[in-house]
DNA sequence: TGCTTCACTAAACCTAGGTTAATTACCCTC
DNA sequence: GAGGGTAATTAACCTAGGTTTAGTGAAGCA
């Protein structure tokens, strides 16, 4: 796989986000990415450590997981190809990421330091408008999650998961579907069985 | 309170969030937005109804509130002059509002058309990054959030809400504080009690 | 072939928080 | 100052989901 197609998935993703910009405008920016590999159970960031980077997956599916100082696990979010990941968090405060990123398959992406990404995008036409649509789209995942955690049971959360993750059914566990809508996979096996 | 005051307040707003606009450039926006006034109890958007309206609100305090099929109220926010206020979703994806947003007590706010307010600024050198950072902002407090329901027990939820919001303790009943932190009023006063 | 590890299930028991209902304490308004 | 609302508290009881422990089956490996 060549960086040149993968440079035409990333601008493909962001033309979807309705951002303009000709593929050789945007040629010199590729040089600042690293095409990566990481294999299932590496880590693209990790929790507690600095995580500058902005990821562009180009195969692949991630999961985005924290653990509690009680050592609970706690599954925020699923990414798969093509997608951007990263922690806006951490990337945009530079602080501290408070989850890690880790590969569930063979994880191809492009690479870039969010800083520099960032600086150089800014005075792209169109970028800072598709930065906002991403952003109110994420804003709004969030709410719906709020709302699910508060006013559904966990029953309802595990169908509504399902029914909008078709893609991940077969490529993740019990366990992680459970920790991301926050039950234990005891719990999800007791509900999986009464479904059934 | 002049129109004229307002908008320095919502400048100053935006200035604090990294925009640079000049007052005088921005005077000519300001025909743009209606000066309203919101007695203790109304409400400026309403679930189930569109909402293409930006607040900006220069007096009182708002709470983002919505009532399940079942009839439970769930507050997802407060927000406390001078702030930005609305609906991210309904505003820019032009649907119905998830939530209400009612006023605490007396409130006074400029209302803009979304719409209309967004064409206008994005021409603005900086309103698109200050945009950005709110947005990024709003994102990182729900993924806060979201955290606290699945990690924490509600008496945490209580305390760290006590701890980050000390003006509006005593403003909101304790009703609103349950359906901020996600349980019963009945359980918080045993929380208080125990507490005690 | 056995040994280990991990994913999932099952049963028994426990607990945080929900539900219902009663009680008090306030404000209102008439 | 008598009624009617609403806010908060308390107690009794209930339930969804957590915890502990045990068991099964498949996958990996010596």
């Amino acid at each position: 796989m060549s960086l040149q197609i993968d440079m035409e998935n990333f601008i493909q993703y962001f033309s979807g986000n309705k951002l303009s910009i000709d593929s050789t405008n945007f040629e010199k920016f590729g040089l600042k990415a690293k095409l990566k590999h990481y294999q299932k159970g590496q880590q693209l960031i990790t929790q507690g450590q600095p995580a500058p980077k902005l990821f562009f997956l180009v195969k692949g599916i991630v999961r985005y997981m924290s653990v509690s100082p009680e050592g609970k696990e706690f599954t925020q979010s699923f990414a798969s190809a093509p997608s951007l990941s990263g922690s806006t968090r951490a990337m945009t405060r530079n602080v501290d990421a408070l989850f890690s990123i880790e590969a569930l398959d063979d994880v191809i992406c492009l690479e870039f330091e969010w800083q520099v990404f960032f600086e150089q995008m800014k005075s792209q036409p169109g970028f800072l408008s598709a930065y906002n649509r991403l952003l109110e789209n994420m804003f709004i995942k969030k709410e719906e999650r709020e709302y699910a955690f508060v006013q559904q049971s966990a029953e309802q959360r595990y169908l509504t998961f399902l029914d909008r993750n078709p893609q991940l059914r077969d490529k993740i566990s019990l366990k992680m579907i459970a920790s991301h809508i926050g039950i234990t996979p005891i719990a999800l096996s007791r509900i999986r069985n009464k479904l059934k």
